[in-house]
DNA sequence: TTCCAGGGGTAGA
DNA sequence: TCTACCCATGGA
């Protein structure tokens, strides 16, 4: 059974910018063709049907931008569940997210040219909060093919099994909830880091921690990142890695690449520069100094 | 063999 | 708040 579902998004609006602005993309369940420009991955839903959804969107060029899922479900799918899916389809490539403010901040910089041109500025994100929580605690003090590595491993072990034979969901709360801490170390990779998903999970299943919390767009973003920092596994770059996520975007994530690339082009000859410093140095930018690390064109000559 | 990766928890000051 | 120390894994 075929469904297809049309989405618009807020212009200036670019499918291939906004799935691989950031390397989430190239993490399971996500299977990213490139040439095609299609996303695809399979997810189950709240009434606990399984679908495969092959995402399409337009281009730069076209002034009424659209997002087209082409859902596959072994029964039609209702009202409700095509309603659940177009609303973390638009989540996802964060379809209504409105960067013209930043955009405007950048324009006359020509090292900001390139993101303008082509309609940078968007994270793309997972189905839901938890696959993100533990995506991102899977990319502390690790190499990133071991974070795919570890991705692959939770999937392969824990993950939610589908009509069709070859495709698993990302694991639910509860099935993590359910895992020894010795086999997420290792069948699951995850070393050190076991504990901590291990409780994430089992706080998100248990209900005791509500992730949907941290959804709401008004919050302030202090208040939302020492309530991330109370999360075990969660320090400063995984909280601000989550805060982007979520779209707060005036907290700037100062780790060890931020500074490999911000230190010789804006204090060159100095090795000694405090976060507190480089944090200074965007304050201009706010609310987008994240945006403004992020979507800056390091190889230009600007 | 040793180092370290886009860190984080904990103890102790 | 700041610092030392430990934490698993795997690639260079």
């Amino acid at each position: 059974m075929n469904t297809t579902l049309y989405l618009t998004a807020l212009p200036p609006f670019d499918f291939h910018q906004a799935v691989t602005g950031h390397g989430w993309y190239q993490l399971g369940p996500f299977s990213y063709d490139a040439d095609a420009a299609e996303l695809a991955w399979p997810q189950r839903l709240s009434s606990g049907a399984s679908v495969r959804v092959r995402l399409s969107g337009s281009t730069v060029y076209e002034p009424e931008p659209w997002v087209q899922a082409e859902v596959e479900s072994m029964h039609a799918l209702d009202a409700d569940q095509r309603r659940e899916l177009a609303d973390a389809v638009a989540w996802m490539v964060n379809a209504e997210r409105d960067l013209r403010p930043f955009y405007a901040l950048a324009a006359g910089d020509p090292g900001y040219a390139k993101a303008i041109a082509q309609a940078q500025g968007r994270f793309l994100r997972s189905a839901t909060l938890f696959e993100d929580f533990v995506k991102v605690i899977c990319t502390t003090n690790t190499t990133w093919s071991q974070t795919k590595g570890m991705v692959r491993a939770l999937i392969a072990g824990w993950g939610e099994q589908t009509p069709w034979e070859e495709a698993l969901c990302f694991p639910t709360p509860a099935a993590l909830a359910a895992a020894s801490e010795p086999e997420l170390r290792t069948r699951g990779r995850l070393g050190y880091r076991a504990p901590y998903v291990l409780e994430l999970a089992q706080r998100v299943a248990s209900g005791e921690l509500d992730l949907e919390a941290f959804r709401q767009p008004g919050l302030p973003t202090s208040e939302l990142r020492q309530r991330l920092l109370r999360i075990k596994g969660i320090g400063p770059y995984a909280a601000a890695s989550l805060l982007t996520l979520l779209g707060h975007f005036d907290h700037l994530a100062v780790d060890s690449w931020t500074r490999k690339l911000v230190i010789p082009r804006y204090f060159p000859g100095r090795s000694d520069v405090s976060d507190a410093e480089i944090a200074a140095f965007y304050a201009g930018w706010r609310p987008y100094q994240q945006l403004a690390y992020w979507f800056y064109d390091w190889n230009s000559d600007a």
